[in-house]
DNA sequence: GTAACAATAACGGTGCGTTAACGTGT
DNA sequence: TACACGTTAACGCACCGTTATTGTTA
């Protein structure tokens, strides 16, 4: 048997600067399920994994409620065709939804750039 | 005089998809300020880019307090030097962020892409 | 359409009182 | 071995602040 990294409530808090207690939130919402002993959570490298994609994916601006869809797909392994389309399909939709908030990112980076080019411009008639 | 393209609040709400109510609103929040003919508003061209500016942010993820300080920045144009440069140090903040927030979404993307084709082997195996 | 005020609903947690398990020093 | 003590965790329920809207009435 190889040794299974684990993890305490609190060093995974710790970690990932996060209160343990919406550790247990984001469990009560089902985007988390640790293995118990004795009623105390013990978390593996997987469950490890699924937190920094919650946290990943609330910057990116995703609703807990969303989130616990998408990561489920992600390690679920489905053996039926109908599964896997609808797997395959889903991931294809939020795919449109990141791709249109990246351009939505691009359009504004461009903007801002042209904003400071005329204000450093400005500032560099004022220097003169 | 060149003639001004204007807009009546439905017409705005028919053209971006949101509710008269909302445009009141990010009005209220100090978003937007167009003109008044005997209390009824006016929305020129630049009222028009700026609610367009507000509805983007918003799909980004910013929050209204968050676009109105950001917009007003836009279409500014301080003449002294450390308001430039406050203009600047702002822009370039906001920079960081949404170069933070791409980035998050490119490493999702590639997530996807990797489940995407894993689950596409799988459907492959199953038709074989 | 407007103004003003209220109500709502979702979201993402936090606080708290209590109970339980475990390790340490005496 | 026994006991007290501190730490950490679990649980459940209520509650909260912010945000973004929507309703309502005049």
């Amino acid at each position: 048997m190889s040794p299974v990294e684990t993890y305490t409530i609190s060093e995974l808090a710790k970690h990932f600067d996060v209160t343990p207690r919406a550790i247990r939130f984001y469990e009560d919402q089902g985007l988390l399920n640790p293995k118990r002993v004795n009623a105390q959570r013990v978390y593996n490298e997987g469950d490890f994994v699924r937190l920094k994609l919650i946290l990943r994916g609330k910057r990116i601006g995703f609703s807990l409620a969303e989130l616990k869809q998408t990561i489920s797909l992600y390690d679920t392994h489905p053996d039926e065709k109908a599964q896997l389309q609808y797997v395959l399909d889903t991931i294809e939709a939020h795919r449109q939804e990141l791709v249109q908030r990246r351009e939505d990112i691009e359009t504004t980076l461009a903007d801002m750039d042209d904003v400071h080019a005329r204000v450093n411009e400005q500032l560099k008639l004022l220097a003169s």
